[in-house]
DNA sequence: GTATATTTTAAATAGCTATTTGATTTTTAT
DNA sequence: ATAAAAATCAAATAGCTATTTAAAATATAC
């Protein structure tokens, strides 16, 4: 009967809470409703009665987390009648901070995701990353100009997506101290957004030049 | 007995072989050994015998992967006495051309394991990612010039990699055709690799310049 | 050619986990 | 207050898969 809508119910609310943070520690696979059932302090069955089963559970849960992370991080990044250029950056910084934020699960899941999928991606793909994704290309696409083709718009997006992204990649390594200062100083997350910021606004920059030039002598 | 040594044995092989291939397919917990062993013709106990447990030949089949993938992409790209602009070029050419090589493996088990971590991603890090890091680092230390921070080099290099391994993340996505022409026309890696060396060097170079603003005037 | 070591095989074992069942408790509506 | 519905629970089921075992086959050494 209950499925999204009507008063809300505690069982189901803290299974919602409790499936999300450990689907986003440990992957669907590696996540077994008993420890979720253990954790919301409920019994195995509930996921069954509440959810149908695990698969629904984690769409669910997985949705979940998207709305909430978005009521802590929106995003535009707050950034609404400004330049492109602060546009763009509000963005990166809304991305930035969604998957650095130990208390957002939707991009931990989505990481998750890349690598073992489910057959649920496609769908929060098209529902939920889509839109986001046409945004930040729009913005892109002003940056380059009139000249810059499709394939130029995809790459600049690709650029900058992929350093975002590869923040989740670090933040979930489970390495060694040695091994993993290394990498990155998850310390400072604010930082790397800036800095992506700075680096993407460079290279969409030089790309332009590179269009404007073939332009004039090409 | 024979571990890594000794007379090429035929079954052994095959299921270096075959386990690389469908480990990189679906990852370690996807895959049974039971169909590693009817690709490979073979009988389900000649893993335990050759290679004691699943585990094992994992980091075996891991391990060849990734010899067998330097064989046909060395990682410097062949260039060798050049200029930084140039040899960082070779680098990144390089390592998107093992990531988009349909036949190199060795970083799509990586890809895998950045999202469901074996313990053995720590030791395939130090031993065989390592060098390869640290040699982009000090690329990209010396094209930042004298002034440039731990904290820049690693950014930068993060933006670089992490450029580079947004390629992995669209190539193993099996999404239908309208949503995948979304992402990234993958059918041209080496027109991707091209603008990511652009993309970068400029970003490196815009806070290259920076720093030598902020030396003059801060 | 025989004995020994190596390799392959089929079948059984053991452990884990999603799901189901049916009874019990709690809530809701009249 | 009572009947119906919703929710929770403990226990059992069923399916899957890594691993083991011991026998059979093959290769090697003397």
């Amino acid at each position: 009967m209950n499925d999204t809508n009507g008063p809300p119910l505690k069982t189901r609310q803290r299974l919602l809470v409790t499936a999300s943070r450990i689907f986003a520690e440990k992957g669907y696979q590696d996540t077994t409703i008993a420890e979720i059932c253990e954790q919301a302090q409920t019994n195995i069955a509930s996921v069954n009665y509440h959810f149908r089963d695990k698969e629904n559970l984690y769409l669910e849960a997985w949705r979940y987390a998207f709305q909430q992370d978005l009521e802590r991080h929106p995003s535009d990044g707050g950034v609404k009648d400004a330049s492109t250029e602060a546009r763009l950056a509000g963005r990166i910084r809304s991305l930035i901070a969604r998957i650095a934020d130990p208390k957002s699960h939707f991009f931990a899941i989505v990481h998750r995701e890349m690598a073992q999928q489910t057959r649920l991606l496609e769908k929060i793909m098209a529902q939920e990353i889509n839109p986001e994704r046409q945004a930040l290309n729009a913005l892109v696409k002003e940056l380059l100009g009139r000249n810059a083709t499709e394939k130029q718009i995809q790459f600049c997006h690709a650029s900058i997506v992929g350093q975002c992204f590869h923040l989740l990649k670090v933040k979930h390594l489970r390495l060694s101290d040695e091994t993993q200062c290394y990498l990155m100083d998850m310390s400072d997350a604010e930082a790397y957004a800036e800095h992506v910021v700075q680096f993407s606004l460079a290279g969409i920059k030089a790309i332009r030049e590179v269009n404007r030039h073939n332009l004039d002598f090409g």
